[in-house]
DNA sequence: CGTCGAATTGATGTCATTCAACTACAGTGG
DNA sequence: CCACTGTAGTTGAATGACATCAATTCGACG
């Protein structure tokens, strides 16, 4: 996958002018973060949204039995916040970790107001962004309490065309909330009926 | 249940003076439909939020099978809406109606620039409002996809607790993404394992 | 009282989980 | 370079959870 700067992001989503972007751009710090590195633990009030320029990062919880659950997976251009945690000050119970070496934005509240109050469109962008996040959670939420495991994910396929290669198969179906063992099967179902050669 | 006008809320929830309030509170149109009475359908744009003052709406979906699956319940004191229909101007996918004879407030986008502009108070209350919101998806998918049809339930009677008494119990079980004869078997157990006399 | 939808119950079926075994493969150290 | 180890993925068999179907009861309301 290609690198996408914050700064080329900005360019594209909001009409700035050079000079405000690059005002923007030297407030941040870019970090990179190796595989396996956690960002986030429960417990923490999650400081920071970041924005990945190159890599992957998941957003998951574990439950008592120890088991991982994964809500949102961020490629390159998306963002990755609990953002109830970093919007209210309360603790997170959830986990942010790098799935592969991936460098990112790091991007606080003191920013946010900063770009909020230099431009306007910036303040546009966020509101934006939010309503996006909100659809993205509802469409989700229609899909677990309509679909079956098959359909699920395919919906998680149509979703994201190109994690289905690039993240392991255990963690998709740990996004399913369905074991690895039946997505395996639900693989093999839907391979046996869509036969075609590549 | 009580009513709660939109006035008197808003009161609570934003440091407001009686003159804004009463500016505002004139731009807006109050409401009654029956049972029943269908607010938002597939297809069309939601050109409103509905804040409830009395009465109890519901945001559903309806797949290719003919069941229905429910993504929200609003009684009194919150506001329903497919945000992503209203903001992006897309046709929703998603149905509202009454469950009760309900009483609301229409908040369309004119009134939410108006007030805006008229109070920033108001502005960052409506921010708060939609971080509060995707807390609440996000939750309800961590539940869904970690937890089994009785704790899901369990999970739905500490958010609303008052709910399970007004709530047909089919409607429950659409809402939890499980059919309505296993709501009632996950009841029968419940009950009798914590058996306690009322 | 009669009707209709909601809720319960039982019998059965299906889908997904669990547990265990096995394969494939990547990384590690001898 | 090759065993050794650990993790991912697949497969099978048994189990369990939830769905489906059908029958019955319950309760609200005309």
């Amino acid at each position: 996958m290609e690198k996408i700067s914050f700064a080329t992001y900005l360019q594209e989503k909001i009409d700035l002018d050079e000079k405000t972007i690059k005002k923007l751009y030297q407030k941040l710090t870019s970090e990179k973060h190796l595989k396996n590195e956690v960002l986030l633990k429960p417990g923490e009030v999650c400081s920071h949204a970041f924005f990945v320029e190159k890599g992957l990062l998941r957003l998951f919880s574990i439950d008592e039995k120890g088991k991982e659950h994964i809500l949102q997976f961020a490629p390159e251009g998306w963002f990755i916040v609990d953002r109830s945690s970093m919007y209210f000050k309360e603790t997170s119970q959830y986990y942010i970790d790098a799935i592969e070496d991936t460098s990112m934005v790091y991007i606080n509240d003191q920013f946010l107001d900063f770009a909020g109050q230099k431009s306007p469109e910036f303040r546009k962008y966020n509101e934006r962004l939010l309503h996006n996040h909100i659809r993205h959670l509802q469409n989700r939420i229609n899909s677990l309490i309509a679909a079956s495991a098959r359909e699920k994910y395919q919906d998680f396929i149509a979703l994201y065309p190109d994690l289905t290669l690039r993240v392991p198969q255990w963690m998709i179906a740990s996004f399913l909330g369905i074991t690895p063992e039946s997505l395996s099967r639900v693989r093999r179902n839907l391979a046996k009926e869509n036969f075609r050669p590549r």
